[in-house]
This record gives structure tokens, C-alpha cells and sequence, in this order.
DNA sequence: TTGTAGGCGTTATCAG
DNA sequence: CTGATAACGCCTACAA
């Protein structure tokens, strides 16, 4: 049997309000039951139920997070700084994953609602484009902050993609590079459309010639990324550069360049994106842009609580941007 | 304001209990009342407040799971396992990291303990050495569950690592190797015992002499990694195949041998341990022993859940333990 | 300074 | 079939 407060009350002859009190230090509690009662409490190992706590509080001290999947390097990076940040801030998280799956999604949304989490973090599965559950949520005044893969209309946490296209496009320029192809990703994320733009916009800025045929979008499977640059050799028009929309699609790439005796970082240079293990493992080393996980984990917690302590109106649309950096390796280097 | 039993019985003019019963589908209430009442509990949003109910019940329907690093691809996998496996079970996941820290370990099995989840799952840290957080827990009688990082005396789900570090040696004594190194981790993990004993089984069985100035240990850092291979290369005699402790030793290995112009998989075979990512992104691919992370998953919450369920006594020492098996790449094959 | 009483939202027991 | 009533463990006015 665990012990409650009125274990200890009856051992002590009180009542369970004193050593409620006392438990808590209330300063009117005299000093030396006080001491009686802390010193019982510990020699029980008194735990507060916290389900009485949360009942009466009704508030968990929880948080609930939903990520596409779990085992993505990216998404466990981002829930290494929501952990850190939120235990920091005493609470707790409940994590689950969405498998990319609308339906499911929908399903973790619900029981983490059920369980009565104080909040909710998501980074939204592929399939999603309906943002009515979330919408629901937010009509009830529910915290919700989006992460990542996010939308407009929420609060959101994500890096600062176009800039981040925008490096990665600029430095092949400035490595001499004329004719930069981009291995884009599927419209309905949110990153495809801004990195794109960021490439846009260092081709503009550089005065180099904008040619739709060498944006070829991809939808990051490995097949998909092979039949993209195979479309790419089979243009007439050579290119000398390409910036893949992430570091698994530059991988690809290189494999199929490697095959084709293109040799990357001499013949071909290539930048992938999300600086991820791969990039520093793979040969040659990848040039790549730096997302900050870790950081969005805790900015993502920051802004949760923030929206949770303030009581004033949570439903205003809040959103940070995450710098992003260029890191440069042998893929792009010679 | 968000609704409650109360609030449905009183625009039904009925009782709360009347209402919890329909709800529950009770046989003994009228199938129009019954009708009613769901109704308008769906119109009306109804969600049963958890906090209730878990006071109620004693349950929380919630597993806490330590890892020592959410971000570590093999942990994040097992993630993944139990993720898909308790929400098939009704059950959701408290995650928090450890950090590798005995303290931090400490003080989240207390979190967890306080937020009272019906059992604790946890991959030891590495610098755990004293089980009694955990003694004490079982002695209260809270399911307890070990996974990966395991202890004899608890609950365990591993994998077989012995079998693991046989197969990789046989490998290695069938592709025609004589002198095979071995760069063991730290002693701390059991880890460690296993593989290692594994090698030396594989040498006894296949009559190969045993020569201890072959095993180095290795902390599992980089410099200590690079430090192990330094040593081996150092020594007057020669070896033709390294099987080492994971497969970020190996990497590490392979691009020292790298720069001594020391061809992987032909001049040295390399044999890794994990199969993780890293073994197929890099050049050439690591021959190396699968663990099956994904299935530790399944089967530690199907084991915490057992001895949840079954009022038996808990403190049956399970231990289940999962095939490993050889994939072989290009660093042990030419 | 301390105790009593009521309530948080549900479930379960016991009458009716 | 339905309705009080108590209880889960804790907190907090309100009294004393």
C-alpha cells in the first residue's frame, strides 16, 4: 500500500489538512509538527498521488508530442532538446509517432487530448493538408505549437529554409558553379516551396539564368531521387552543381554519379540539406546546411509553455525562425 | 469550460450515475436513456476526464521508458517498437533521456515514479553500476523492464550478443582470416562480456589460437577509438580482419586505415556491430551483426505489460533474448 | 495554529 | 432500471 496524507494524519493524530500544510511548508503550521511531519512523510516515502493533484490542479505537467517517426535522426535530435528543455521546466513528455499517417495523427491527437496533456507539439505527417484537428483544438484555446513541419495559421517553430537555399545556392556560385540544378521535394511541404525560393532568389542575386528544367522534384524516396537525376543526365545542356532538398537525396545522387564515373566535388558539386550523421559519413564528406534541431526542440517547449503560462489569448500566431548555416565539406571542395 | 457527467445529467434531468453508465454501455439501463445520453455526450464533446478515472482505477494506462540518448539511432529505433506496441495495447509512453548520467537516471525514475505510470522501462546509462533505484522499485512491487543496457537480476530484454560476436568472428575465420583483432568497448556494459566472448568462441571453435595483445578496449570516443587501432598497427605482428565493438568503432577504424593507404576488404576485413545507418552510408559498406532494435521494442512492452497484468508475482526473473544475425557488405568481401 | 467540510470527475455499492 | 452516496487522494476556504 502507498501511503496518503491521512496515513500519515492518523499515525500523527491530526488531520490530513495540517499535513497537507505542512508538506508544504505553509508558514502556519508550527514549526515543530511541521518537522514531525516531514520527517514521517520520508521515513513512509510519501509520494503525492499526483492523479489527485492533476484533478484538483487540472493541469498534468505534461506535454504531449507527436513526430512523423520516431527513428528520423532529425526528429530524435528535435526531442533531445524538448526533453532537456522540458524537464528543465518540470515537465514531462509524451511522445508518439504518426508513421506519416493523416488517420493516425488524428488518433495520437485525440488520446493525447484525453490524457489531459497541457499542450501539444506536432510536426505534421506527409499526408497532412487538412488542418481541422488541430483548428478544433485551438477553438477550445488547447495550446498547440507546430514544429518543423508546419503551417502558416499556428504557432510555429521551423528554420529559416529559404536562407537556408539560399546559402547552400550561393556558395556553389561562388565555387564557380554556372548551371545549379535543384532536387526538389514534394509540394505539399512546406520546406520544398521555401528552399526552392532560396535558390531562386541566389540565382536572381547572382544574375544567373533561371531554367525550369533543372528543377526536378522528387518525393524523397530513393527511386524517386535515382529518376531524378537520371532526367538530369539526359539533358542535352550539362550542369556543374546540384542542391539537393536533403542530405538522403544527395546521397542517392552520388551514389548514381559514382556509377557514372562523375566524380562529386570535382565534376559535379553537390549540397544536400539537415546536416545530418550521413553527411560527415558518406564519402566524399557533404556539404550541407545545418537545421539546428536541437535548438527547435527547445524553442518548440519555450514557446509551448510561454502560451500556456501567459493567460492572455494563446491563439496569437506566433512564429520563430531558426537560423541556418552553411556547413561546407569535400562535396563542394576540391 | 469543458463538459462533465454532471453537466449531462443535469440538462437530461438525471443522475451522474445514470450517465456514467450509459456511457459505459451498462446492459441495465433503457436503450432510449442509453441513447439519450450518448448523444448528447457526443454533441456535447464529452471527453472523460482522465485525472478521474485514474484516481479511480490506480492506473494510468502510461509506461515511462529511460533511454540514455533519445538521438541515438539504435534507442530511437526501439522507440519506435514500443511506440507502435503500447498504443496497440492502449498505452501511451512517458520518454525521458538520462543522458548517459546515473544521477539524471536517478531523478527520472523518481519523475516517472511521481507521475505514476503503471511501469518503467529503462536502458541503463553507462555509468550505472548500482541497481538499487531499481531494487527498490521492485520491492515495492512496480513492473520494471530493462532493455538493451541489461542487468542478470532484472527483467531483461537484449539481444544475443554472444551468438552476435560469434557469427561476426566465423565470418571473418570463413573468409580466410587468420589474425583477428577484436576492439572491445568499456567492461561496464555487458555488452562488452558478450561480444568479446563471442570472439573468443568463435576462435576456439574454429581452433584459432587466442592472442589477448589482438583485444584492446575501447572507451567507444573517437580517440580512443583511433588510440586502439594505433596500437594494433603498432605491434610487430600482423592481422587481416578487426570485429569491432559497434559500428562507430568500426568507422572510425576504417578511415585510419584509410589514410595508411590500408584497403577495407581486402588488405583488413572489417566486421562492425548494430547495423546501424552509419554501416551502409559509408565507404566501403560495413559488413556487420543486426540486433533487430525494432523488435527489443515489441517485446520489452509486451513483457512490462505481462507483468502488469498478470497479478502473479512480478518478480519472476524474465529474460528474453533476441537473434542476432550476420549482414554481410563490402568490408569483408571482395 | 489547526481542524472541518466540500469539491475536483468518476466509478461502484447499495438501496429503491 | 435508476438514483443517492461514498470513495479515490489532495487542496483550500472557512471556522474555530
Amino acid at each position: 500500500m502507498t501511503t496518503t496524507l491521512k496515513d500519515i494524519a492518523k499515525q500523527l493524530k491530526t488531520s490530513v489538512s495540517t499535513v497537507s500544510r505542512a508538506l508544504q511548508n505553509h508558514p502556519r503550521i508550527s514549526a515543530e509538527k511541521t518537522k514531525k511531519i516531514q520527517d514521517l512523510a520520508r521515513e513512509l516515502d510519501y509520494q503525492p498521488n499526483s492523479f489527485a493533484i492533476n484533478l484538483k490542479k487540472k493541469t498534468s505537467k505534461t506535454l504531449g508530442v507527436i513526430v512523423p517517426e520516431l527513428s528520423l535522426h532529425f526528429f530524435s535530435e528535435i526531442l533531445s532538446g524538448m526533453d532537456e528543455t522540458a524537464h528543465r521546466n518540470g515537465y514531462q513528455l509524451l511522445i508518439c509517432q504518426s508513421g506519416e499517417k493523416v488517420e493516425r495523427e488524428k488518433e495520437q491527437i485525440q488520446n493525447l487530448y484525453k490524457a489531459n496533456v497541457d499542450g501539444i507539439l506536432v510536426a505534421v505527417s506527409k499526408e497532412t493538408s487538412n488542418f481541422g484537428n488541430f483548428d478544433l483544438l485551438r477553438k477550445k484555446g488547447f495550446p498547440v505549437v507546430l514544429f518543423s513541419r508546419t503551417h502558416p495559421n499556428f504557432p510555429s517553430v521551423h528554420s529559416d529554409d529559404i536562407n537556408g537555399g539560399f546559402l547552400a545556392t550561393k556558395h556553389l556560385i561562388q565555387q564557380g558553379c554556372k548551371t545549379i540544378a535543384h532536387i526538389a521535394g514534394p509540394w505539399h511541404l512546406y520546406a520544398t516551396k521555401d528552399r526552392q525560393n532560396g535558390y531562386l532568389k541566389a540565382l536572381e542575386t547572382y544574375h544567373l539564368p533561371i531554367n525550369q528544367s533543372l528543377i526536378i522534384h522528387s518525393d524523397l524516396e530513393k527511386e524517386s531521387n535515382i529518376e531524378a537525376v537520371h532526367q538530369l543526365l539526359n539533358r542535352e545542356q550539362n550542369f556543374d552543381a546540384i542542391f539537393c532538398f536533403n542530405d538522403y537525396v544527395a546521397y542517392d545522387i552520388i551514389q548514381v554519379l559514382k556509377e557514372k564515373q562523375i566524380i562529386t566535388g570535382k565534376d559535379v558539386l553537390i549540397v544536400g540539406f539537415g546536416n545530418q550523421p550521413i553527411s560527415t559519413q558518406m564519402e566524399p564528406k557533404l556539404t550541407s546546411v545545418d537545421q539546428q534541431p536541437y535548438q527547435i526542440g527547445i524553442k518548440s517547449i519555450e514557446m509551448i509553455l510561454n502560451s500556456i503560462n501567459s493567460k492572455i489569448e494563446t491563439s496569437i500566431k506566433q512564429t520563430e525562425i531558426l537560423e541556418t548555416m552553411l556547413i561546407v565539406r569535400n562535396s563542394t571542395y576540391h
